[in-house]
DNA sequence: TCAAAAGTGTTATCATTACACCCATGG
DNA sequence: CCATGGGTGTAATGATAACACTTTTGA
């Protein structure tokens, strides 16, 4: 049943780059493998067509889990590409999403003969389909440019965390040796957006405090904060 | 000549937000009134078709100028806007970008029986076709989240520009009413990215310093800066 | 009692805020 | 000589960076 349009139209896909942390902390994104041509036997991320009745995001979301398994995450507009010559298919432009997610709560499909679906460390990267080497990058550098003034390194995190894997995690994120300990915690817990839950247990050492993140305390912090930044107005990264 | 494809394909079309700052320091986007069906005679964004040969940006930038006979102008992508509905025509996925640009460096081409182009204020805005409004909003947010961090607010400005009147974009940009002279001042020069070039002349009062902003020593900074950031790690905005 | 990681005290320095005040010009 | 906007001094307060130190646990 083909279609006919007066003047020529590229197609619409979506890519999804899923960003997460394991056990060992490292951050990691979403991969599976493409068995048809163009590009088969090579790793991409997820994604695929956007059908005519769906909204973007909406097609973002169907296409990782149809392929991947993964549900119920928040994913944000990162970019979309449209040169003419990233698909050997023809014109095709792909409207990329991304987000971030706890490993553990978020398990991924089984691998089945006919797909291939893998965590890859962002350090360990195969050599990616099409133009997702670009994608990727735009993506890592936006998820290191928000985490800066926006608390979404949480959600990488278990419900529980201590200080020590917070500031673990803004180090591997943002690429950087090591943080002071001491002024990494007088600051997130001056930001009071964090809840003491408890106390390791079973570890060689002094069992450090359990926190969760208080998302409702952060809005509204955030609210105020933001009519204190009016009142400055400025304040180039330079 | 009519297109076949196997499966449906949405149009892709391109949408332009130009911001400019008059000589009463208002704030305006520039829009044109639509001559065909849907919305014919309602203002819009410019914008149109992106063509099989052409990037997203290059498609934006041709659209401009064809449009408005707007050209040179760095735009930036601003977000796919993507509903099913937003396009009685059918589906139209739509990348929109926007700039800042000079408002009398950048003249905007006559109107014509065909076309009418015209620049409105941010508060008056006439009732806009498809979902421009929603662009617009989208389009504003981010030129206000964008103009704390980087100093985008200098292309709105005449080459050369008093304290002043940098100080009085920044209050329209933010739609705050006054922010501190004495610190604002001190604020902008500490950053060193102004050089001195003039002085005001026929004003009925003390004439200002006249400055321009130095866009390479703004890039040097920037480098610099952004080591010391990574040593700090995080600063979420609470 | 030791290794390992958790967690704290402190100080010099810098940035921010909030006011009040002086300066140069044309009418 | 005054209205108008340009431009400065300063002091209290708070944030930041840097470093050395103490605490608590399991092995």
């Amino acid at each position: 049943m083909p279609f006919t349009y007066e003047y020529p139209r590229p197609a619409i896909t979506v890519d999804c780059v899923i960003f997460g942390l394991d056990k060992e902390q490292v951050l990691k994104v979403l991969l599976i493998r493409r068995a048809a041509e163009p590009f088969a036997g090579r790793w991409a991320f997820p994604g695929g067509f956007v059908q005519m009745d769906e909204g973007l995001e909406a097609a973002a979301l169907r296409e990782l889990e149809e392929e991947t398994g993964i549900r119920d995450v928040f994913i944000e507009q990162l970019f979309t590409f449209g040169q003419p010559a990233r698909d050997p298919r023809g014109r095709v432009v792909s409207v990329a999403y991304y987000a971030l997610v706890n490993l553990d709560q978020h398990p991924v499909k089984a691998a089945t003969d006919a797909e291939d679906v893998g965590w890859f460390g962002i350090d360990q990267l195969p050599q990616l389909a099409f133009d997702h080497q670009e994608i990727f990058e735009t993506a890592i550098a936006r998820l290191r440019a928000k985490v800066r003034y926006q608390p979404i390194g949480f959600e990488l995190l278990p419900e529980k965390f201590t200080l020590s894997q917070l500031q673990k995690l803004y180090e591997i994120v943002l690429g950087v040796r090591q943080l002071n300990k001491r002024n990494f915690r007088k600051r997130i817990l001056k930001m009071d957006v964090l809840n003491e839950v408890g106390k390791q247990s079973g570890v060689a050492h002094r069992p450090a405090t359990l926190y969760s993140f208080d998302k409702e305390r952060y809005q509204l912090h955030f609210k105020n904060r933001h009519k204190d930044l009016l009142k400055r107005g400025v304040d180039f990264e330079i």
